[in-house]
DNA sequence: AAAAGACATGGTAACGATACCACTACCAGC
DNA sequence: GCTGGTAGTGGTATCGTTACCATGTCTTTT
């Protein structure tokens, strides 16, 4: 394995001057540039980074750690961190926890120790201890992605929950719906919390008082979907719209429609949160809201990369991305 | 940050007494692990992974390079792998490349550098070089998944793609199709060639002499399904079954069957292969050959890192498992 | 003419851990 | 009483790189 010394002798100069010549950092004339690019290259000289980073204190890697890497919305965020990292020249760290605590935590570990410069968090619960964690342990800044995390002093990007959950609502409210069905996330998690309360409080505003009653609380899952839509169809008399407030779940929902035999739109509207993939239906009918997933990772990267840049500790920021309404083919008009 | 030193200061032994405590290695008075483990706790203590790395030469880091994230064949993969790296307390990098070399080679560089212990590589086409950089560049073993790689000698660990494709044919001719459409990869990848082959070869053991003339090369996108399933169509008379050579062929192969109103299986029957979440469509129905994602990972895994243990130089293996036959409703009988 | 800056290079130490070797103590076996 | 093994601990060097400071040569400025 030839190290930097090897490539410094082979050019006639000292290591430093190497090193200065790979980083392009510091002055180096143009014919020793080439010399100990010459000698480089000759010696398939290849830079340790684990040595690079224990003197440096800079591994120029982030962490991205997510919660399901079947979700096209996440691999959605994970490709905009990916973009936005390489375009400033760092490297990306995934890691999917499957909602799972205790796995959140032993990657979350063995991120600290191997001195990653930055924290992408998606938290599997909303609880601040990760979070804590992280900035005690590793002196690295962390910008939570998606979810909101009560008390902790941390950078936020994500979506338009409220906002876009309003809107899904008062889009149903306008056909005549007046009995929405809610299929939510868990109730621990920020996300279902806010779209729960964005549902709710756009049927207040048209004196519907009961809204809160036909909520379904459950997992993010295609399982959870159908397993709430079940208990919503056990109701008498049951909904005339329903409101997934996740991809999967509408999944799960449709499954679970179609086979009792109820057709969408024509027997009941469904709706959902984030767009499913093209390819994975035949023809997209469903209506949604969609989060701009791709943006939510590139700015997240980017608010993370601009925090290590100047340490200078500015107040956390709060980004808020809007969710954008899709109306297609799922609702029908009351009546 | 606290170092090895702090802890052994405060523990009243020297570094590397910590260090056996921590890596259980050598031997250690119970007593001394205790003071020794307390004061790690007090100090919250965090090894610095990237001096160990350095200094042991072993970073117990697995690097999984595959093509397709968002193709569930290949995180069912990366399931088994992380699971099976777990388990011997190895981590995983996994890394994306997106079927595109220029990326792949960016990977691989990077990992290279960063001293990863081994390498799984799903490679995005089939030439040899990146093979060949790893082992010249970096003293890790390497293991490819999935696709053969000519004049590389390198483990391999893969589905019997020949004999999947060969069951599949076989299926379709007991139904009496005498005439089948092959929507295949890039000719330049193993599989895909495999896949032709083993369909070709069981129609010509039926005496049908014809088959290499329904082939169509593409790539392994939906898209690629869509536009080769169009060009079959062209063909007068065309065929009266479809074999699509991967899952996302196969949905855009249903894709446009459906644009032009054919049904499946009344107007036309079609098989895939690589199975597709239960999740995607609101009812499985498709007859496919299926490779065994996860085994494939974990093998491959298990082997990746036997070899590094073993850095003792066997001959390369090649392990092949079996494809399962999953018979749906997607195929009616001819006549 | 002197001072101040840009340009160019190098020496030395240090990052935080483990490899390697050395040392002591104790015990068993002949 | 000697040899040789296991148990338990530490000293020192070293992994490959960059931080920090020093030094020297040119220009440019005042």
């Amino acid at each position: 394995m030839t190290t930097i010394q090897d490539v410094a002798t082979r050019a006639g100069v000292a290591p430093i001057t190497v090193s200065r010549v790979l980083n392009r950092s510091g002055y180096v004339s143009e014919s020793t540039r080439q010399r100990v690019e010459a000698a480089a290259a000759e010696l398939d000289y290849v830079p340790n980074l684990l040595a690079r980073g224990l003197r440096s204190n800079r591994t120029n890697t982030l962490a991205l750690v997510l919660t399901d890497i079947t979700n096209p919305f996440w691999t959605t965020v994970a490709r905009g961190v990916e973009d936005a990292a390489r375009a400033r020249g760092f490297s990306v760290i995934l890691c999917n926890t499957d909602e799972n605590e205790a796995k959140q935590e032993q990657y979350v570990d063995v991120l600290i120790r191997k001195r990653m410069d930055g924290f992408l968090l998606a938290p599997a619960r909303s609880t601040p201890e990760p979070i804590r964690k992280i900035q005690k342990q590793a002196d690295a800044p962390v910008v939570v992605l998606d979810r909101r995390i009560a008390d902790a002093q941390v950078d936020l990007v994500c979506g338009d929950s409220y906002g876009g959950s309003y809107a899904l609502t008062q889009y149903l409210l306008q056909l005549g719906h007046r009995c929405i069905g809610i299929l939510s996330g868990p109730q621990a998690v920020s996300t279902s919390v806010e779209r729960v309360q964005g549902c709710i409080d756009a049927m207040q505003e048209a004196n519907i008082e009961n809204g809160a009653e036909f909520v379904q609380f459950g997992e993010y899952t295609v399982e959870g979907g159908y397993s709430m839509m079940q208990q919503m169809l056990a109701r008498q008399p049951h909904p005339t719209a329903i409101f997934a407030t996740n991809n999967f779940i509408a999944i799960g929902a449709l499954q679970h429609l179609r086979n009792v035999g109820l057709r969408v739109p024509q027997d009941i509207s469904l709706v959902g949160f984030d767009d499913l993939p093209l390819s994975w239906n035949t023809e997209p009918f469903l209506t949604v809201a969609v989060q701009p997933a791709y943006q939510i990772g590139q700015q997240g990267a980017d608010l993370l990369m601009d925090r290590i840049a100047n340490s200078a500790q500015a107040n956390p920021q709060e980004i808020v991305l809007p969710a954008e309404l899709i109306i297609r083919q799922s609702c029908q008009p009351i009546g």
